[in-house]
DNA sequence: TACGTATGAGAACAGTGTTAATACAAAATC
DNA sequence: GATTTTGTATTAACACTGTTCTCATACGTA
């Protein structure tokens, strides 16, 4: 089978201004759309997402509200966008966590530690990814795979290694994974939903029981 | 000191006539007033709150939209007393199941299960309540008071029992509260966010490995 | 030069929560 | 019984919302 076209050795100018010119409108594309969505961040974020109108953020880059609609389907797409982008930060900090040294029982407590991290550093991406937008955990949107699966499977790896090497009772991985990830996620919520009850101190306190239940339970089996 | 007006043993026609319109009218604007909180209410739990209008909930009842603003003070104000709705029922069902026989940790387990079970009877309630709106939670509006207090507290007075009967190891019985609350609400509102996953089957699965780990924890000791 | 295309803006649409002005009936007062 | 006051419901309007249509303008391509 013949090759239809041999690699060219020299461009003519024309081509090389044409593959430039597209390379840096492409560029300022992409740079919009960043700026687009780096400004719907911080707004939502400080405002929430229904407080928020497509104008206000096109005003704060400069631009007609039109123009977002050529970058982003609608508002709510927007917000996925940026939701992932929180999603990328929480799989990043559980992934780190996780590389901890040590067996597998503290490598568990380390993720734990820096789910509960994250919500308590981030309340409005966690708020949006797992209290108020939830339908977008399991959503698959252009190809991406669904955003927590990835975060689920660090922490359902170490919990089959856990199981493997004897530290955890036998039992089904996922159905372990679950509930430490429940207990995880109740902690958190209820920690951003009352802040006040939830002072620094408070909350050691209560992740401090909370790890010894699942360690060793709740029940004093001297009696 | 002597009374200013005797008890009148007859009143005058007018004056009971006066009294008995009066009370008319007023049972009658109650009534709207609870027409409108179950309009509002069907269409909420079935659309959400974004997802409806004040016109459509007033279409609903044959009524202009003005006339909800003679009865609550702005949608807000409507969804508040939908939610406060929601909490009485979740307070039934949760001091129902307290009452149940047998000794503290027995009940305790009574009231864990009686919480999931009102999120997954009452999905959209829960989110209104615990996940969406937690600004409800501990809000006090007109002489009312925080409504989640209420069953937070049957389940704290059930702990302490617990502690004191020595079922329990030892420990502020407020974080230990809490701590098997958070547990409650992250499984519910997970098994909520994602109803595929769980299944009758799985959720039983699930409760039963949560109840374990509560009770006598995750670890294998015999290592 | 002319042509097609990508990028932006303005006007407009249907709808939102909410308020002001207004009509009307019932109750209270004379 | 006539008149004033009060309570109830409606219509019109305001300032918004997300989104789409239409149009202008600039740019790469021929």
């Amino acid at each position: 089978m013949p090759q239809k076209r041999r690699a060219p050795v020299r461009q003519s100018t024309a081509e090389r201004i044409r593959h430039v010119s597209r390379a840096r409108r492409e560029k300022a594309k992409e740079e919009l759309s960043r700026n687009i969505l780096q400004a719907a961040g911080a707004l939502f974020l400080k405002h929430g997402y229904e407080g928020i109108s497509m104008r206000q953020i096109a005003e704060k880059i400069g631009y007609s509200a039109t123009t977002i609609y050529r970058h982003y389907e609608n508002k709510d797409d927007l917000l996925f966008a940026i939701v992932y982008e929180g999603f990328v930060k929480f799989n990043q900090a559980l992934g780190k966590a996780s590389k901890v040294s040590g067996d597998p029982l503290s490598r568990l407590k380390s993720v734990c530690a820096a789910y509960v991290m994250f919500g308590l550093k981030n309340p409005i991406y966690y708020q949006l990814m797992f209290m108020q937008r939830f339908d977008f955990l399991f959503e698959k949107r252009s190809a991406q795979q669904a955003p927590m699966i990835a975060s689920f499977e660090v922490m359902q790896q170490i919990v089959t290694e856990a199981i493997q090497t004897g530290r955890l009772k036998r039992g089904d991985p996922e159905t372990t994974s679950t509930v430490l990830w429940a207990v995880g996620h109740g902690i958190t919520s209820l920690a951003i939903a009352d802040p006040k009850r939830f002072s620094k101190r408070r909350l050691e306190e209560i992740m401090q029981v909370t790890m010894q239940m699942i360690l060793s339970g709740l029940v004093d089996a001297r009696r």
